[in-house]
DNA sequence: GACTTTCGGTGTGCCGCATT
DNA sequence: AATGCGGCACACCGAAAGTC
């Protein structure tokens, strides 16, 4: 992308020169570069490209296609994720590729696609080898660097943990091992280039559990309120460490979770990571990282994701604590490409939240309400299912197997030929019994006597006439033949089967001729 | 121009219910 | 039990539009 964007300002810059050309080139390597400018990078090379574009049509006409446009959004994609410099478009124009190779059809194009999405994103989640074929290792942090400690971690270690030795109550690593795969860090040679970071969350040293800071800091604020509405109904002088064992619970609890929103955002990472010491029950491990080319990018980065943080935190929360973490973080110096183990000894910092409880309950009504509906809802797709199954089974049966328990089994011989005004009725073909014996009848008898007549033997209390029983015989015989039913059992079948038939036919014989 | 897909119309058979 | 009616589901067909 940087490429394609660095040719195309050069190309600009030749064809024009003009200050609206620089504008552009100027858009381009703010996108691509570190923040050179702080916070207002993106905004900046936004407004940059918004005046270009405004201004383009003054020396182009034609030309203000989709790409065009879509420069607009990439100051929106600097501030989510960073230099784009960093980022990969050919896996996605591959994926398109191949889609628009391999589409069907030619409409629906946006449900095709993000389902092609999301079968490629399913499929490259699947373990590619057995567990069996890898050595077995333990996950965990290793690589442990002698890094000193930043600003930023010491703020962080004063927000969590009341000892006065970082030293010893955070540790630095630069790798880690979480199911099977290695996560460098930043502060490892083999780093790449992007900007990352995650904490984790600890208990002891067998406890590990990792998210971003985001998912630290929500976490962290979820389980404070739970140890001191826990607290509160204690109300003794033990409630804080009763709190805190139900902390240590509820990270045990989530500990899977963690770790797989882990691995899947840090799949590319370089992340140095923190973890803190291990004389407390709970501990919260921070992973940082920067990159080399653009040192003041992680600070930068930091800060958005601290802002987000804090918008994503509950006000109760900020109350408490006072600053979010994250806010915290992002007044730190650059020194802190480390990975640092907190120590969360400070349990004054729990506070109430008298109505989170109240929240939850709430939370968990409206999902159980959400479940009755959906049940509902299931309910019914069920019904309709069911009523569909017996309508297919029932047209099998009409099809292949309802006159099976009329077919004969004795051996009988059935002739070949049953002649009718020169025409053999067993040469008529059609798609089932009820089929066959409404062309037989309309080879029998006149379209007069089907509209105007009922079925033999009739009714004195009836008004219509019965039709000829002499060549409806013939037509009973005709289907007995063609089918092979059984003469004593062929009664039965006519009263089940073909009666109900043969009396619609004749009355929409009536209708038809009426229409 | 051949082919595919979609859509609407039509014919047909079947079913449920009420009436005779 | 036979008859009549209304409605539904399905198959079939042709027209229209899109694609190559």
């Amino acid at each position: 992308m940087r490429k394609r964007c660095s040719l195309l300002s050069r190309i600009r810059l030749v064809v024009h020169g003009t200050g609206n050309g620089l504008k552009f080139i100027r858009f381009c390597d703010l996108l691509h570069g570190p923040r050179t400018l702080g916070d207002a990078t993106e905004i900046i090379a936004n407004e940059l490209m918004i005046n270009y574009y405004r201004d383009h049509q003054s020396f182009y006409t034609s030309i203000q296609n989709f790409v065009l446009h879509l420069h607009v959004h990439y100051a929106n994609q600097y501030r989510l994720h960073g230099s784009l410099s960093n980022l990969g478009t050919f896996g996605q124009e591959s994926l398109l590729g191949h889609f628009a190779k391999n589409r069907h059809g030619t409409h629906h194009f946006g449900e095709l696609i993000t389902n092609n999405y999301n079968v490629d994103f399913t499929i490259h989640n699947q373990p590619n080898s057995h567990s069996s074929s890898r050595n077995i290792e333990i996950d965990g942090i290793f690589d442990l660097h002698d890094s000193s400690i930043s600003r930023a971690l010491h703020e962080y270690h004063n927000a969590l943990c009341i000892c006065d030795k970082i030293d010893q109550c955070i540790s630095i690593y630069r790798r880690c091992r979480l199911k099977h795969t290695i996560y460098h860090s930043l502060l490892y040679r083999r780093r790449g280039s992007s900007v990352s970071y995650f904490v984790q969350y600890s208990k002891g040293h067998d406890d590990n559990l990792f998210g971003s800071l985001e998912d630290c800091n929500s976490e962290y604020a979820r389980l404070t309120r739970l140890s001191q509405d826990q607290a509160d109904d204690q109300n003794d002088d033990d409630s804080i460490q009763d709190a805190i064992n139900m902390i240590n619970s509820s990270m045990k609890n989530i500990r899977s979770s963690k770790i797989d929103r882990t691995r899947l955002s840090s799949s590319t990472s370089s992340s140095p990571r923190i973890s803190t010491c291990a004389q407390t029950p709970e501990k919260i491990d921070v992973e940082v990282s920067d990159s080399d080319d653009e040192e003041n990018s992680f600070f930068d980065c930091r800060k958005r994701t601290k802002k987000t943080l804090f918008e994503s935190s509950s006000k109760k929360r900020r109350s408490t604590i006072g600053k979010p973490l994250t806010q915290r973080v992002s007044t730190a110096s650059n020194d802190e490409n480390s990975t640092i183990t907190m120590s969360n000894k400070n349990k004054s910092n729990i506070q109430s939240e008298s109505n989170v409880l109240q929240d939850i309950d709430n939370r968990v009504n409206q999902l159980n309400e959400k479940l009755i509906s959906n049940s509902s809802k299931f309910d019914q797709l069920m019904q309709k299912l069911y009523v569909k199954i017996d309508r297919l089974t029932s047209n099998i049966n009409v099809h292949k197997h309802a006159l099976e328990p009329y077919v004969d089994k004795t051996g009988e011989t059935f002739p070949d030929v049953l002649m009718f005004n020169n025409y053999n009725l067993l040469d008529l073909m059609a798609t089932d019994y009820g089929n066959y014996a409404r062309k037989i009848l309309r080879i029998v008898f006149s379209q007069d006597e089907l509209k105007s007549s009922i079925l033999p033997p009739g009714k004195p209390h009836l008004r219509r006439q019965p039709l000829d029983q002499d060549r409806f015989k013939i037509c009973m015989d005709a289907i007995r033949y063609k089918f092979k039913l059984d003469a004593v059992n062929f009664g039965l079948f006519y009263r089940a089967l073909l009666r109900r038939k043969l009396t619609d036919f004749l009355i929409e014989e009536r209708r038809r001729q009426s229409t």
